[in-house]
RNA sequence: GGCGGGGUGGGUGAGUGGCUAAUACCACCGGGCUGUAAACUCGGCGCCCUAACGGGCUACGCAGGUUCGAAUCCUGCCCCCGCCA
């Protein structure tokens, strides 16, 4: 915000910046004439602490900011942890649950460790809404409201459709655009980035700043505004979102990454590689190509998809390792190797107390015991592998447990250290001896 | 404030006294087929005990009540939607 300035990009840095991974950029003239003028922007980007989770859906918006922050620009991350507070509705008129401040404090703080994963910690500022919300008062906030209507409100898609089926928008929820929009205002955002569900929001606050005389953005007209596109989910449909739980989530270990990556529906993958990948437009046009024509096996494509991808947010090596560790795995069916059944790592005595971490799809998780007869399911409930013991006699029921290759049908089983249950198709159990094994190498 | 409609399992939505742990569809999980894709197909889908047969517990907004028996009937309360004011 100082005397440095931005390097000015190429015509092809500019076209590349303006078309790849875009949805839409209002007004777009001023943003290019923004660019090209070195003034260095203060790029916004905001985001709501509710869970403590990056999905690759976020990564499109940041990896484009990263692109900016290497000619010199600024990425101002707002954390939300005031609307978080309040509760925001989500895209599917669920409205959100307000958050503790405990709990909006520990989710931001994960995330914003997750966020140098892609930005550039030396261009970016953080800050927080509470750093200016905590002093507004009642008349604040009542000013604020009475500069829009109601019907202006009833503009943004997903209060007119809620409206239209008569379901319920709370009062609070027509405030947050108004936050948000107060937001740009109150750092001075010259660019504002989001997904094109986020357009009325961001636009609000372009004209906010107008309203309030501030001479922001680009042409000093109010922010601008970008707009990438929302990167569909691993259903194939909905939008990736936390709360749906259709993600990848960009601290997600490798294996898991990769394994996630190669399960989406074929449709996606090129929006996959346009959106979160650098292989250059030519590539994709010749990969769209081989598929249409049947010339390649689309799921070479995946690979390199999930293996860019991989490496992209963990190491080339970490990637190349989880794509073996996917071949061996899925497609020769065979176990994997020991090291990646570290995750997790439990440690049960007998029957008795439990404890585990995550369990995701390609979850594993150790547990030590004792040699001998075992009843199955608790095993596997007590790993967290199932939800609940009448889950896991079923799926033995169902034929979709494994000891060491070999298909179980009984509900009890005879367990010895090495053995290895898997669970469907990506959970994971190594049993270890209860009296050596205690490390945790993970 | 008045009148009317409604609250059922993750979602939509049947069910109006026992045959209902509760139809159907979606989502989800698993088997088969495959490229861990999609499509297709078969099965499952509250929890706990049991190797199994089987048994127990909890559940249809909340709290009571009637009944041998209630998601279904009665009473009170809460919430949502519409119309009027």
């Amino acid at each position: 915000m100082t005397a440095a300035k931005a390097r000015i990009p190429s015509d092809e840095e500019l076209a590349h910046l303006t078309t790849r991974a875009v949805a839409e950029i209002v007004p777009y003239q001023e943003f290019v004439d923004g660019l090209r003028s070195g003034r260095p922007l203060r790029l916004k980007q905001g985001f709501d602490p509710t869970r403590p989770v990056i999905t690759l859906g976020w990564a499109v918006g940041m990896r484009k900011l990263r692109r900016l922050q290497n000619l010199g620009h600024t990425v101002v991350v707002v954390i939300g942890d005031w609307t978080a507070r309040i509760g925001d509705p989500s895209g599917k008129s669920e409205t959100r649950p307000m958050l503790s401040e405990e709990e909006v404090k520990a989710n931001s703080d994960a995330i914003l460790r997750q966020f140098y994963k892609v930005l550039d910690p030396d261009r970016t500022e953080i800050r927080r809404q509470s750093e200016w919300f905590d002093a507004f008062t009642l008349t604040d906030i009542v000013r604020l409201a009475a500069r829009f209507t109601v019907a202006q409100m009833l503009q943004r898609d997903d209060f007119a459709q809620r409206f239209q089926e008569h379901a319920a928008i709370g009062v609070h929820e027509l405030l947050y655009p108004l936050l948000q929009g107060y937001d740009s205002v109150a750092i001075q955002a010259d660019v504002e980035f989001g997904g094109t569900d986020q357009k009325f929001n961001n636009l609000l606050g372009r004209e906010l700043q107008r309203m309030m005389g501030q001479k922001a953005g680009p042409a000093g007209q109010g922010q601008a505004v970008f707009l990438v596109p929302l990167l569909v989910g691993l259903d194939g449909s909905k939008k990736m979102s936390q709360s749906l739980g259709n993600y990848i989530a960009i601290d997600d270990p490798p294996h898991e990454m990769y394994g996630k990556l190669m399960s989406i529906p074929d449709s996606l993958m090129l929006d996959y590689f346009e959106l979160l990948t650098d292989v250059p437009d030519e590539e994709l046009a010749f990969i769209r190509k081989s598929i249409d024509e049947r010339s390649a096996n689309p799921m070479e494509h995946k690979m390199r998809l999930a293996r860019e991808i991989v490496a992209q947010f963990h190491t080339e090596l970490a990637a190349k390792d989880a794509e073996s560790e996917f071949e061996r795995v899925f497609r020769k069916r065979e176990l994997p190797a020991p090291k990646i059944l570290t995750k997790g790592e439990l440690h049960l005595r007998g029957l008795g107390e439990e404890k585990s971490e995550d369990t995701l799809r390609l979850a594993s998780a150790t547990i030590a015991l004792p040699g001998g007869e075992y009843p199955l399911a608790k095993i596997i409930h007590q790993s967290q592998l199932a939800p609940s013991a009448t889950e896991a006699r079923r799926l033995i029921e169902q034929g979709a447990v494994e000891i060491n290759g070999e298909r179980v049908t009984d509900q009890t089983a005879n367990l010895e250290p090495g053995d290895i249950i898997r669970v469907g198709k990506h959970r994971f159990l190594r049993i270890v001896d209860a009296d050596k094994d205690r490390s945790t190498d993970g």
